[in-house]
DNA sequence: CCTTGAACCTGCGGGC
DNA sequence: TGCCCGCAGGTTCAAG
């Protein structure tokens, strides 16, 4: 499910629903998902009450009143369910959260490539989840002269370079081929022949996920939405997932390729 | 150093 | 109807 903009969706969703909430308990289904819950997991964070909530790429954390704060990653399919009191569990339901006002949080993830961990809040950013990190593509260190500077030194295609999470954070394939439809540049140029083009990079990468995030952001109500998956259903591509259909702008069919094992899809006549 | 491919796991849709 | 194959929004690790 989750590219930068439906990870911010469900970080307002959830920020919505859990500040200040006290966890009274913590289930686990499972020992882990793609990797093991670290020792003592569910004692941490019971009694514990959630101060904030904040994202760094595509990882949510729950700030706690400890010293410790709760990371998680949805993977592909992972996705958050919350409910006024318990609920029957259904498969794939690895994780419950009960609050101490009965309210209960479910993190369901079938294909289980999600990630839910411990940190130490202090040294956050040594972690070796974030210490290879790239800039957020909303914010200022995502410069013109930096992209310039960092395609330049590269060999390979512009798209898998977009999706490299060292490179710039957050995009995926969805919003890598939508972005580099808007900006007219076909995926298999080499990097280093983009450079000058950067600029419009920045550009179409901030507005295809802006208009996600005001996408996702829009249909906050309830926890269906938690999951942004209403969001998600909601947002019209340009050529993610059109493979044959004409092209929006032109009406060629959107061609795909493989590239880095993921498939690309675009416009062979408005990408050059 | 950089880049690609396979692996992790389940569900779903298309083709036969 | 049922089975098999390919494919899916991510990340990491091994290997070229």
């Amino acid at each position: 499910m989750p590219e930068l903009p439906e990870v911010e969706t469900v970080k307002r969703g959830l920020e919505n629903v859990l500040k200040g909430a006290k966890i009274s308990s913590v289930t686990l289904k499972r020992s882990g998902l793609r990797v093991p819950f670290p020792p003592g997991f569910a004692k941490s964070l019971k009694g514990r009450t959630i101060t904030s909530i904040t994202r760094r790429a595509k990882y949510l954390i729950f700030h706690l009143d400890s010293p410790q704060v709760l990371i998680v990653h949805l993977g592909m399919s992972g996705r958050f369910s919350s409910y006024n009191h318990s609920v029957p569990l259904t498969r794939h339901d690895h994780v419950i959260f009960t609050l101490s006002d009965d309210r209960v949080l479910i993190y369901n993830d079938a294909r289980r490539f999600g990630i839910m961990t411990l940190a130490d809040s202090e040294s956050i950013t040594e972690n070796v989840l974030f210490s290879h990190l790239g800039p957020e593509p909303l914010e200022k260190g995502f410069s013109t002269a930096y992209l310039k500077s960092q395609l330049a030194k590269r060999k390979g295609p512009i798209k898998p370079a977009l999706m490299d999470q060292s490179l710039v954070v957050g995009v995926g394939n969805i919003y890598a081929c939508e972005a580099l439809f808007l900006a007219g540049i076909a995926p298999q140029k080499p990097s280093s022949e983009v450079t000058d083009k950067a600029g419009a990079i920045i550009n179409s990468i901030r507005k295809v996920l802006n208009e996600a995030i005001e996408s996702g952001g829009s249909s906050l109500r309830d926890f269906y939405q938690i999951s942004g998956e209403t969001g998600y259903f909601q947002h019209h591509f340009n050529v993610y997932g059109r493979r044959g259909k004409p092209c929006y702008s032109c009406g060629t069919a959107i061609h795909t390729i493989k590239q880095a094992g993921r498939t690309t899809f675009f416009c062979p006549t408005c990408q050059k």
